[in-house]
DNA sequence: ATTAATGCAAACGGTTTGCACTACT
DNA sequence: AGTAGTGCAAACCGTTTGCATTAAT
């Protein structure tokens, strides 16, 4: 397995990064850092503990959620709520971005800060002086194949 | 304290409605009754549950929750999840709206399906061929007063 | 040696369940 | 009498806490 230090950034220097604050490197942060840099995406917090718990069987859930705390003050990870209420942890790399849930099929998709729908989110609450965090927004409703 | 009966629709009528479904009318269910028609607009669960509890202290939860369901299934309240992740009851004269909270100091307002930003973000995904349910949709950012 | 991080166990809050009982119709 | 609805208690799930222990620095 590839080790830590290859993973792309900003997971390889991160071991560094912690430390230079005072902070450690651990297995089990390693084993978090792993599940994040092969998602890429947005992860709720039971899934992050379900696929650290595939590579440590011992994973403790407490341990998870204070590590995406520690990650989350370096700014690698930020969290919002999904359209089931879960807590849901975007990660950074994919950039900032909304969900789009199909409440039918449940199948969801990135709003794309730069998508024409993204776009004009932002821009409409702009229009009303508010500065939308697209990473907090959740859209629900029907796709083109449920309708 | 004003009947029942005299409370504005769709609520005065439910006792008879319920009754024509085969459903009962009991003293818990008005309680509930009582509390989202004094509300009309978005309370979380557990808010109706408290404001129950305030005209019956002995107000159970579970009983509160399967009013609620029975009452989603006549249409009269719809739920989604705000920004905590919280079960939040829309009240149906309210209309459908979405909401929109400011990460900072906590306050939220609709957003009307009849505002540039509602239009704008249903209109936005009906160009994606995605028919938006406002009624779901949840915005947060900063409000202008906190920027 | 220092003290950040862990494992564990227990609690949390909001919601849901099973079941015997109550009371509306 | 029939059965929808209730109260209760217990479980649920995801998440958070306190605290003694371990281990990275």
């Amino acid at each position: 397995m590839k080790p830590v230090s290859q993973l792309a950034e900003p997971w390889g220097s991160l071991p560094g990064r912690l430390r230079a604050r005072g902070l450690r490197w651990t297995a089990q942060r390693e084993a978090v850092v792993r599940v994040l840099a092969s998602a890429d995406g947005h992860l709720t917090g039971a899934e992050i503990v379900d696929r650290c718990r595939a590579i440590d069987r011992l994973t403790i859930p407490s341990t998870v959620y204070r590590t995406l705390d520690a990650l989350e003050a370096l700014g690698l990870v930020r969290h919002a709520h999904g359209a089931d209420g879960r807590e849901e942890y975007h990660v950074r790399p994919g950039g900032e971005h909304g969900h789009r849930y199909c409440a039918n099929c449940g199948r969801h998709w990135d709003i794309d800060p730069d998508s024409p729908a993204g776009a004009s989110i932002v821009g409409a609450f702009a229009a009303e002086g508010f500065v939308v965090d697209l990473s907090h927004v959740t859209v629900v409703g029907r796709c083109d194949d449920c309708d």
